[in-house]
DNA sequence: GAAGTTTGTAAGTAATTAATCACTTTATTA
DNA sequence: TAATAAAGTGATTAATTACTTACAAACTTC
């Protein structure tokens, strides 16, 4: 008794973010899946909509994570949550994380998710409310900061990963 | 008299960029450069020889680039120099950084290019020279920062681009 | 200007692709 | 339990893929 739409989508995130969407083969899927290529039609109609399903449960779960600190009225604890959100983001949410990545270098006009606008409003107004006048540049530098650290553990061009995030919320202290 | 290998390339570079390297096949290459699809080859050998030779070309731009202002000594300069560098890439360059950007989510293992090991160094020579403990901590934090911030320019999640260069110039006391 | 090399083409190739088809099995519901 | 709907399959489809081949044109070089 098993779920195999749930291990279509399972098998489909893992070798998309692996091998790349275009990359990937609905024959492989199946394959790897144990189940019909056919299969993966009759549930998702498409590789696109096999994509876009992948995509949207993945946002879902971000809007979840982003959910558990981001209303928090402490500066300093909101901070410190959201460098430890970029830093310890958890394994299924990095492969969301990595397929989106590697999508929107293709994009030529991009939209924000609901999670990265919800997480965005979030940090300009605790930095409103610290007091900052460009509150709206200060948050961009963070969050555009913070991406580019995360792509750099990802990459693994970051040796120490504790004593990095020890080094930013010193700078933001709020350690 | 044109010069069609040259021009291959330049239409690759444009589509791998826009499309992904696997949605783009060497037919529509061939279309778009006004070629036959037989001269890529006769050329390239195969579809991976032409990538890996545009990663090439745009690694020696890179390292050409970096060479610019690697060698300043003066820590001030370096560090606005190297601001510069990231905030006001040219645009050929970016999309080599776009292609390679793209790739680099599917891999496993990540080795730098050669313009990047030189880039960090001279970032944590300058670090050093300022009489940090933790000079590589520091220039990681700045080069992950920056390439975050690129890639936030290069989505259009920031804002006012010459604001936020002038913000984080004025972090590291260099405007 | 002949011989040889490079650059180019058009028409193929076999393999792979996403998607569909007719059909069977399992689950749900009246 | 009979009828209906949903889940699942395996074979097949037409189109596309990267790549090859046989051949021709154009440029070197002696």
């Amino acid at each position: 008794m098993v779920d195999r739409r749930a291990k279509i989508a399972e098998v489909a995130l893992r070798l998309f973010t692996e091998k790349g969407y275009h990359a990937t083969s609905t024959r492989l899927i199946a394959q790897e899946a144990g189940v019909s290529e056919g299969l993966i039609f009759r549930h998702y109609n498409n590789k696109e909509g096999l994509l876009k399903e992948l995509l949207e449960e993945g946002g879902q779960q971000m809007i979840f994570e982003v959910a558990g600190f981001i209303s928090e009225y402490d500066p300093k604890v909101f901070i410190s949550s959201l460098i430890d959100f970029f830093f310890d983001i958890s394994d299924n949410l990095l492969v969301y994380w990595r397929l989106k990545a590697q999508l929107e270098w293709t994009k030529t006009v991009w939209e924000p998710e609901e999670w990265e606008r919800i997480l965005r409003e979030a940090v300009e107004r605790v930095f409103k409310s610290m007091g900052y006048s460009k509150y709206e540049l200060e948050a961009g530098l963070l969050l555009e900061s913070l991406t580019g650290i995360r792509y750099g553990i990802f990459r693994g061009s970051v040796e120490d990963i504790s004593e990095l995030k020890a080094l930013i919320k010193s700078k933001y202290k709020v350690s």
